[in-house]
DNA sequence: AGAAGTTTTGACCATATGGTCAAGTTCACG
DNA sequence: CGTGAACTTGACCATATGGTCAAAACTTCT
């Protein structure tokens, strides 16, 4: 999308200092929630600063969903069709979490842009998710078919890791109101998603 | 939150249209990413008409929020302690599928708000949602105490489902560019959360 | 030091938006 | 039908917001 990365090195600080602010105010606000001031103000710059940097508000936006996409496929990527299947799949469950965990600010701003129903990523899902979901279920569908893990709709099974992990960033101020304060929301998550995956997967 | 219910014909019909109005519109959009125009002309109304029947943007908002509090619990409220564990946690399941089949609206707009720290929400989290699901999980841990159902996490039981269902309401979108034109998500789902489930809770 | 870039900003603009209001229109009912 | 209440709206206002620009400040490099 950038045609070239940033040079000089106060360019380097100010476009990483605006990608985190904007990130920051984005992933609460939403697109349209957030103000230029308030990623100007969150990132130590003026407003004509910023656009200096971008050339719009929509260009940080889009920014920072395009760098969001590869992050969040990895770990699916990472799913390897020569390893043990339960292990396998329950590494991309424990990824996601660590990454729901680390990383809950981009899990929103996903979150956000998917229920206002993508308008800046319809395409990025036909041609670098579904090519890759499609990849991975083929490999699952293999393992049912060898009897090596329980016969699973292998779609399904990839949209529930999904929902699952992600929720606990996106939806942790309702978690962490049911729970108390005393809970740790990610170490629970990490704990009761591998035993339900495991008795899932189970030939 | 509303002192006195619409009297008049004309304000009952106008009252519903404009909060079915600004279901559609905040639902996709957001609280700041939608317009009281855009509510306005969705509802066949002019903007100062809107307003003589609620006194503002955000009231229209809360009034929303608050309705949809209920609606959202109650397919928990019907899960009975007398009756079989297993059949009661499916009948959950399958009554929050058809909750987000046949009204995303709701669950996107809940989703939202959640997703952006629940400003209008918090109280209702705490009062409303937590003792309810408190009382549940006291159940379902009976449950497990008698070697009804197989010893899960109830808290994140109940996570889990709210999580799975709602998935295929907010997420619709992703959901549909995976699985290509020709597939039901809700049908699937249905049949794919049973399954899930019915295996999961097995003692 | 000083020229040549690079970065920063105060002032400004056009538009969008939530909300008001007084005047007009329609409705319910005796 | 007439009247008072309920409803509707065009015009308007104040503020917020994305974005521009020319000039100033700062860096870099010789």
């Amino acid at each position: 999308m950038n045609a070239h990365p940033p040079k000089t090195r106060i360019q380097r600080k100010n476009t990483e200092a605006i990608l985190n602010a904007a990130l920051e105010v984005f992933s609460r606000q939403g697109f349209r929630g957030s103000t230029l001031d308030q990623i100007a103000t969150e990132a130590g710059l003026s407003k004509p600063n910023l656009l200096y940097y971008y050339p719009s508000k929509e260009a940080i936006h889009v920014t920072l969903l395009s760098r969001l996409m590869d992050t969040w496929l990895d770990p699916l990527r990472e799913m390897d069709a020569q390893g043990d299947p339960v292990e396998e799949i329950l590494g991309y469950v424990r990824r996601k979490v660590e990454l729901s965990r680390d990383y809950p600010r981009e899990s929103r701003l996903f979150a956000q842009e998917i229920i206002q129903g993508a308008p800046r990523m319809q395409a990025a899902l036909e041609t670098d998710l579904k090519p890759l979901v499609d990849a991975k279920t083929a490999i699952i569908r293999q393992w049912i078919a060898q009897g090596r893990i329980a016969s699973i709709d292998p779609y399904h099974l990839i949209f529930s890791i999904w929902a699952l992990t992600q929720q606990y960033a996106d939806f942790d101020v309702q978690v962490r109101a049911v729970l108390g304060p005393v809970h740790d929301p990610f170490e629970e998550a990490q704990g009761f998603l591998e035993a339900m995956f495991r008795k899932l997967l189970a030939p």
